[in-house]
RNA sequence: GUGGGCGUAGCUCAGCCGGCAGAGCACUGGGUUGUGGCCCCAGAGGUCGCGGGUUCAAGUCCCGUCGCUCACCCCA
């Protein structure tokens, strides 16, 4: 028996996972403002839900899936990521029925086989977006805009780089030109760019040797092929995010990994983080819904990288004591610990108490470790004469109060030191 | 898939040229008949990753192996 999770896999444990708690629940908030809902969806789907969406060409499908045979001979892939099953549940429940756009998020764990590093994991937590029916430009913006939003709520600072891949019509125009060229400076390429520049020529793009840098920085770029129909969209995307004063970098060297991408490509990037510095990323899939067999729908949307964000270091508030304590001193006193107890929880205040019987010494201290603004305190004397010594754990203050105005006190109490 | 670093207490780590397995933090109890944080005392906690070899003797040296980690590739 491995008693070690998976590799590449982690558990989160308290306290880490409140913090990481606050930003979902931080980011969710936020989607929700701008008018989308959350869809749940399975964690993995027929194989060829990836392998004709992601494209078959792409890394992660040739050698990055989760795939297994179910009892039934079927096909199966943890996915690894989300915007292929929020196509596959648009098509299948036709969400688009009730009107477009449909406005969805989504949250979970992605799956891919890699060897994991900073900020790489073989699962790992994603929060995204899709604006589902839009072809235009703000569009393109909103989910920008929302993102950079993401970001700024929790003070983490990014560089937003964007590009446009062109669609059906410039791309293969550009890929043809691109493949030249890299024909031409075939010797100075390392070999996997050589091997790219023929079965899929943007990745070379990307590449960091130092040899293809040089060859990269002389290729021509994508802008020059963009037809007029692209330029305008890409024109236009720029507009608006100047209009509401984001900053971004035009980057002709950014592709993504993924073959459904068309026109906008984004990437919100950590300067301080090394290698995986891709916080988030996205961008507009035309193509996708049709090419999982509905009908052509035009889409938009981003993924966040909720590991990474984490790595970034996003600000929490601090944690501030709340609560109360309560602390039983002797055998008899156990009893009306626990009813109190539940009496507060009951009201909705959090509480807790000893359930290892030990000295009172120990459940102060466990009062105070657990962060508690009070401890109500349980002994002879406040049996005897049917009162509660409530005591305020960081002023070191204590006070007596009648056992019917526990409540109402403590509520008053907490509501002064909250403030 | 390729290359580097590291595996000793729950955590962070020390352990020299081979000679009784340690510290700090955390945890438990006590110093205070019923009172936390600071301080003092005590305690509990170990397959030194695993397997083999060398040696009177291995945490330490050698070989193998597994794991973790970082980087490349790729990506969130």
């Amino acid at each position: 028996m491995d008693v070690k999770a998976p590799k590449g896999t982690a558990d989160i444990l308290p306290p880490d996972s409140e913090d990481w708690r606050r930003v979902v629940e931080k980011g969710t908030a936020l989607f929700r403002t701008y008018g989308y809902r959350e869809i749940m969806l399975p964690v993995m789907e027929h194989t060829e839900v990836f392998a004709r969406g992601i494209g078959q060409g792409t890394d992660i499908v040739q050698k990055e899936m989760f795939t297994f045979t179910d009892k039934g001979g079927r096909s199966l892939t943890l996915r690894p990521e989300a915007t292929a099953g929020v196509a596959r549940a648009f098509i299948q429940h036709r969400l688009d029925a009730a009107g477009l756009p449909v406005k969805l998020y989504y949250r979970g764990p992605m799956f891919r086989h890699e060897r994991p590093q900073a900020g790489r994991y073989r699962q790992f937590r994603q929060l995204g977006v899709e604006l589902i029916g839009s072809p235009y430009p703000a569009a393109d913006a909103e989910v920008i805009v929302l993102c950079a939003g993401f970001f700024s709520g929790l003070e983490i600072e990014t560089d937003l780089a964007i590009n446009s891949v062109g669609d059906d019509e410039c791309r293969p125009a550009y890929v043809e030109a691109l493949r030249k060229y890299l024909g031409r400076h075939e010797g100075k390429l390392c070999g996997d760019c050589r091997r790219r520049a023929v079965e899929n020529p943007l990745r070379v793009l990307d590449c960091k040797v130092e040899g293809c840098a040089e060859v990269i920085a002389a290729a021509p770029t994508i802008e020059d092929y963009l037809c007029g129909p692209c330029r305008e969209h890409q024109g236009e995307l720029e507009d608006l995010l100047r209009a509401v004063s984001l900053p971004f970098r035009r980057d002709g060297r950014l592709v993504r990994g993924l073959d459904y991408y068309t026109r906008t490509v984004f990437e919100f990037q950590d300067p301080k983080l090394g290698g995986q510095n891709a916080l988030a990323a996205g961008g507009r899939y035309d193509n996708l819904v049709k090419e999982l067999g509905g009908k052509p729908t035009p889409a938009t949307g981003f993924s966040i990288g909720m590991e990474r964000v984490m790595l970034a270091g996003p600000r929490q508030e601090g944690r501030s004591e709340d609560g109360v304590f309560v602390v039983a001193i002797g055998e008899t006193a156990r009893g009306k610990a626990f009813l109190t107890a539940q009496g507060l929880r009951g009201a909705g205040i959090r509480a807790d108490l000893d359930h290892l019987r030990r000295s009172p010494k120990a459940q102060m201290r466990e009062a105070d470790r657990g962060g508690f603004a009070f401890s109500v305190i349980i002994g002879e004397d406040e049996l005897a004469g049917g009162y509660y010594t409530l005591r305020n754990m960081s002023a070191a203050t204590q006070e007596r109060v009648e056992e019917a105005e526990l409540l109402e006190t403590l509520r008053r109490r907490l509501d002064e030191s909250g403030a």
